[in-house]
DNA sequence: TTCGACTATTCCACCGTACGCTATAGCAGG
DNA sequence: CCTGCTATAGCGTACGGTGGAATAGTCGAA
């Protein structure tokens, strides 16, 4: 009753989200040490994941706007350095219930490569 | 042109099928001991992500059958000892190119347990 | 023997969404 | 001037995840 009405609860259960989409997870993970801008996003991804992962521009925008709707990441109005030079830029930062989401697929992630270990399906650690 | 004609390609890359959804990669990791049916897979993915997977009958069933088609899977006749006991069951078993895509998808995962690790989501190892 | 509860598979139908394609636009270099 | 890169946005389609319900055999309990 005493909840103030709100799009997006705060309160939601990270692990609601999981599993995450592989790109979506990328994504959080690109924002984790400050607000990037979307083509500036593909490209962290895709140097990150030595190109085996590159996401076209409507998949990233599309992605980027569900997560927002969801309450994943939050646009940022651009820091004032990058002000007035190139094409407009809009920043996207991982919000509060974003990063323990991401903080939760991490340990997801952890998890299965555990599972992983115990099969023979790679060598020895 | 010397290759014959064939719904799935044998020579298929592993690597065009990634990143795999997480329960295709678990059914996968459930054949990896032999072959099981469906019920038996949604049990054992069940039971090896302590309930954090649960996979819904339409989910698997189809899942599988797209698999069947992608050529990661094929269908096996049941071991004599499971027969004429309970109702009827169909068998399952991960192809050559399945396990090619399930090691594949291994190496991944473990790649992204390496990026989580560099970050600070969750603690040192 | 009748009634659930569990195993086991299948189909339907909705809805979300990944991705290709295209458009727009500013900027830099040849 | 034209090409190519950065940067964002919208459209349309096709695929597939998931809920729900139907079917059917088995088993134990009431």
């Amino acid at each position: 009753m005493s909840e103030p009405e709100s799009t997006v609860p705060t309160n939601a259960d990270p692990k609601a989200f999981l599993p995450l989409q592989t790109h979506v997870f990328h994504i959080l993970l690109s924002m984790l040490d400050g607000p990037r801008h979307g083509y500036n996003i593909i490209k962290d991804i895709e140097d990150r994941t030595d190109g085996d992962l590159m996401l076209g521009t409507s998949t990233l925008y599309s992605a980027v706007k569900r997560m927002v709707k969801g309450g994943l990441v939050e646009e940022i109005d651009p820091p004032a350095e990058a002000e007035s030079q190139g094409p407009k830029r809009r920043y996207y930062g991982a919000t509060a219930l974003g990063q323990d989401v991401a903080r939760e697929e991490a340990r997801r992630i952890r998890q299965l490569d555990r599972i992983v270990s115990r099969t023979k399906l790679l060598g020895k650690i």
